[in-house]
DNA sequence: CCTATGATGATCT
DNA sequence: GATCATCATAGGT
């Protein structure tokens, strides 16, 4: 790496490669956040892998939609979707333009703007709990349908932006099946985590609900 | 530590 | 009407 570059946001070409790719790519990095309210600043320990059409787990598995729309646009924006009523979660759109994948941001430890995110989550009994699941982090970094469609590569005072830090080493990185994903998705091993990190989320497998009345 | 369950509403069929 | 890339809480071990 040249030196000097560790605070340089990831640019377009690092999202325009194939997702299972990018995602092992990210632990390890820095997810930086600009708020009114200051700076935060993640470093990423656990991620999912959604591959577009071709993925029965993908919220782009039946076509372009209004929901999903920015999957199928240019790598390297946000995708944020709300979900189960009350939630937002995250994800970067990978590439190739028109493929629909994207990387699902699903846990961090916060290594600046702690005080910010604990206001956030109130609920968050350590700080290890802050981004301890997709939701989580998006409720920590004040992540919400706003932000939908933003360009993570647009410059350092970007909203949203990866920094290039260093990855973890390969040999740290673990894979298995993605959480709460069932049907035809479910074996694929498209989550990657860091190796024993404390804030890597427990895995729950998919469970089909129970019928309300 | 664990498992079970209710909350809450957008989205798609 | 069913599903959903989830979380907080309550209560058992």
């Amino acid at each position: 790496m040249i030196a000097g570059t560790e605070r340089t946001p990831l640019t377009r070409n690092f999202f325009d490669r194939p997702v299972l790719e990018v995602a092992p790519d990210l632990l390890g990095r820095t997810l930086v956040r600009r708020t009114d309210q200051g700076i935060l600043e993640l470093r990423l320990t656990e991620v999912e892998a959604y591959d577009g059409p071709n993925d029965p787990g993908s919220h782009a598995f039946r076509g372009r939609t209004p929901r999903n729309d920015v999957m199928f646009g240019p790598p390297g924006h946000a995708y944020v979707y709300f979900t189960y009523g009350m939630w937002h979660c995250l994800n970067l759109v990978c590439g190739p333009e028109g493929r629909a994948a994207g990387v699902l941001l699903r846990a961090g430890e916060i290594r600046v703007g702690a005080e910010l995110a604990r206001k956030r989550r109130l609920s968050a009994r350590h700080d290890k709990e802050l981004a301890k699941g997709p939701a989580r982090l998006a409720t920590a970094l004040d992540v919400g349908r706003s932000l939908n469609g933003t360009d993570a590569c647009a410059g350092p005072d970007a909203p949203l932006s990866v920094l290039t830090g260093t990855p973890v080493l390969p040999d740290l990185v673990r894979s298995g099946p993605r959480t709460g994903v069932g049907g035809d998705g479910a074996p694929h091993p498209w989550r990657f985590w860091i190796s024993d990190d404390p804030t890597v989320s427990p895995y729950r497998a998919h469970q089909p609900r129970k019928r309300r009345t």
